[in-house]
DNA sequence: AAATCCGGGATTTTCGAAAATATTCCGGGG
DNA sequence: CCCCGGAATATTTTCGAAAATCCCGGATTT
């Protein structure tokens, strides 16, 4: 059932604007599988949008590598593989790291004071979904992701690199890609442990303690140990649908 | 006088396409000014596309930083800055001689031979160039261009890395919008010296001999010396521009 | 049997105009 | 004289349909 688009159009937001926002939320969402294409009379009956503003959120999206595009054959999803997503840690390693060393150099008060508010923000999201003793609603998870990219937005937010900002923005949206299935698995949130939350809770003393190299190698270690464990998981996945 | 599109179509290529291409060339060239707007009938006289495929464009540079849009306001040229070139040029360095680091480690004989290859092709259109005599022409300054921008996608073609191939891509045409005026100034390019060739040669020579940190450095070294002479050029220019 | 060549339907891409939104200009009031 | 509405104009955004292109299946040929 589309969505009622006839009231939108508040404040500055372009209907282009909207489905680009939509698009790539429900992407990185997985709402649409990898691989698959984005067919222009699905989009609208799902969104409600016609064709000209659903053609600019999917040009967009294709500067982002979030959608491939083939002349005149249309989009599709951009595929994912254990190779595509270590590249996408790698590389943000390489420029988090940087940036984050940056803002500890150069970081004030207010870079302080916005890395512990996300921090606090986040960490009560995390108690509360953790104390649930149910599955989280999706507005539940979301939240809580939210907060996490908001948090580690805030460590960066100091590093006076524009373009590192953006790359580290669409890094970030890749690797949530692979983050979000396990956000939603049976035995619930599989990142949703104390032991993740002490980690952020000390590259945060850590980067106010002007504590450059501990931070940053904490930083480092927790985006790879991220990495491993879903690595595991798509590993044990495809064994499971091989039958092996 | 808008050009003929009737015949394209050609191949793949779409007149989406085309005008990403055409409007991303110009806008590298600085024949729109940055900060100017990009309006939508200026555009359709200019190149003779239609809104559609120009809007596709656009959107296709917004998200890389070229363009910058407005709601219901239109676009703009991405303005510049001698603040922004820095983060480019700096953003820059770290991404590509990460990259660099890696293919001199992973770089096999195709690699080598790419490097070598494409440092010839640069080599005899500099020289060729530099004895003119003359002023070159916009053909001969592009093909000198591409041949600069294919050396360097050269040396980091073996990173193994596919978003650290994106980045430098975007950052090299974001440097590439500081440098291109002074590739037509009237005591004609800038950057046509010996010793800029030279260097590019060692460059090549280092990485090909696997010296790792001296190719590295060298590489480093090189995008910053050219970022302070357009800084002085600038700066220069803004002194003529105010009567100083 | 494999490869090639059509049609028909599905899909994307492009167009031109309508709708929505911004901008400019002008006259009136403070 | 300057500031504020409000119509007229310019511009962007969106729509729906036409044109171009692709895809699938069946018939024909080798």
């Amino acid at each position: 059932m589309p969505s009622d688009n006839t009231t939108a159009q508040t404040a500055d937001q372009t209907l282009g604007q909207l489905a680009y926002d939509r698009i790539r939320a429900d992407i990185l969402k997985g709402q649409f599988r990898p691989g698959s294409p984005l067919r222009l009379q699905a989009l609208k009956e799902r969104y409600g949008f016609s064709f000209s503003p659903l053609r600019e959120a999917l040009n967009r999206l294709q500067s982002e590598q979030l959608v491939v595009s083939y002349a005149a054959r249309g989009f599709r999803v951009t595929e994912i593989s254990t190779t595509e997503m270590w590249d996408a840690i790698e590389t943000r390693i390489l420029i988090d790291c940087e940036a984050f060393r940056r803002s500890i150099r150069r970081g004030d008060d207010d870079w302080e004071g916005r890395v512990m508010g996300s921090f606090h923000k986040l960490s009560v999201c995390f108690e509360r979904n953790l104390k649930l003793g149910r599955e989280a609603t999706e507005d539940e998870t979301t939240q809580l992701e939210d907060r996490h990219r908001a948090f580690h937005g805030a460590l960066i937010s100091a590093s006076g690199s524009n373009w590192m900002q953006v790359f580290s923005t669409q890094l970030y949206n890749q690797t949530q890609r692979y983050r979000w299935p396990y956000f939603t698995t049976e035995g619930g949130n599989v990142f949703l442990k104390q032991s993740y939350l002490a980690e952020h809770s000390q590259i945060a003393a850590h980067a106010v303690a002007r504590r450059e190299d501990e931070a940053v190698a904490m930083m480092a270690k927790g985006f790879r140990r991220t990495g491993e464990i879903i690595e595991s998981l798509l590993k044990g996945q495809d064994e499971v649908a091989r039958g092996t």
